[in-house]
DNA sequence: TAGATTGTTAATCGATTAACAATC
DNA sequence: TAGATTGTTAATCGATTAACAATC
């Protein structure tokens, strides 16, 4: 289901999440209308960025008088895929997964917590979140009967590669991968890592810049 | 403290965590050598581009042999600039908080875990990760007293841009940024951001691709 | 209508890829 | 020496910036 006909880049669809933060923020404070010059400021990006970046999929501007706030907002809501619903399981119940759980904001936006799963049996049973965890036993069951579309992956580097093959096999399309390694999966699967070693070490080089 | 007289591109920067952990998996696993051709199929990269990578630090292979992987991996540990200790400490003892107090790799790595801060009572007094939880009242001694290089933010949105405010002000000098919004910093300050929000709603763009 | 600001084309800049001489 | 593979230059590709006609 391509939502878009011409191709965006990478680049531009890191910039969305951001675009929806900050038109979130400013209807919030009930601004109704922005200039890319006003949004270019206010996020540290060009206006030329701008507006090229929002035409990559329409016009949603008016010229003369810039974008309309509200109408700009659920467009990128929409192009984000958050006028559907997603349902999301997390596999691995540490201190990670229990963040994540806790994470409000998902619910919010459309991203249902419908189980965590573990294999430690002093967690299995235990509440995170609104759920019960499970034992990884019953994850096949689980993933048919919730029709699961985002597996959230917050296990040990040692055990990642086999959890998401695990998965994947199962039909599992997306996953939120916190466990710090690169996985290897189908083509038609996608992956959006968050690698914290990664960024700490991004850190300790630019404070020896 | 600049490292190297040529200007390295973020892009590249960004990539060096990625060269590390690669590197330090052949170790692991007794490769002495690789070449670019190797090391690019591994990391999904091109054999041109990794080549270009390493150059823009220095010399690190041989023409007819490749990288000597203990030697690369050293060099580039140093760029990273993971030849030293760096003293830290989370703000924020919730969930995301315990997280990252329970992380093996940071302290395997030289970033020192000197101390956790919260304004919650209950949370104040009880263990993370190797130390007791201290309330924020006593945070301008103890950054003093302990030299702190990082500071790891786990606080909610809404105090976010106050806390920074507050450390940057004790002299800090490099945030890992879990807390999801753009901080304002002193140039001198450097931030690296961890936006899970950002991450979930990328991948829920690209299941929609 | 005049002023403002978009949408879009053209120019510039930067990153990736290709190619190959240097050299181990 | 012959084969392999780097370091590096040149070519290509893509992203950002600049400029301005279209138009609200």
């Amino acid at each position: 289901m391509q939502r878009f006909s011409k191709k965006v880049s990478m680049t531009v669809v890191k910039r969305l999440p951001k675009y929806y933060q900050y038109l979130s923020d400013l209807l919030e404070n009930d601004i109704e209308k922005i200039s890319s010059r006003e949004l270019a400021s206010l996020m540290g990006l060009t206006a030329s960025q701008i507006r090229q970046d929002l035409n990559s999929f329409g016009g949603y501007g008016q010229q003369g008088y810039g974008y309309n706030v509200g109408e700009l907002r659920e467009a990128i809501k929409e192009i984000l895929g958050l006028d559907s619903e997603y349902n999301c399981m997390i596999i691995g119940a540490g201190n990670m997964g229990h963040a994540i759980a806790n994470y409000e904001r998902f619910k919010r936006e459309g991203v249902i917590l419908k189980g965590v799963f573990d294999v430690d049996p002093l967690r299995v049973g235990t509440v995170v979140g609104s759920v019960v965890v499970k034992h990884m036993d019953e994850i096949e069951k689980f993933i048919k009967n919730n029709e699961i579309d985002i597996c959230i992956l917050c296990v040990p580097r040692e055990v990642g590669q086999k959890v998401a093959t695990l998965i994947t096999d199962l039909g599992v399309k997306g996953i939120l991968n916190f466990s710090p390694l690169d996985l290897d999966v189908p083509g038609d699967v996608v992956v959006e890592n968050v690698n914290i070693t990664d960024s700490l070490f991004t850190l300790t080089y630019l404070l020896g810049e």
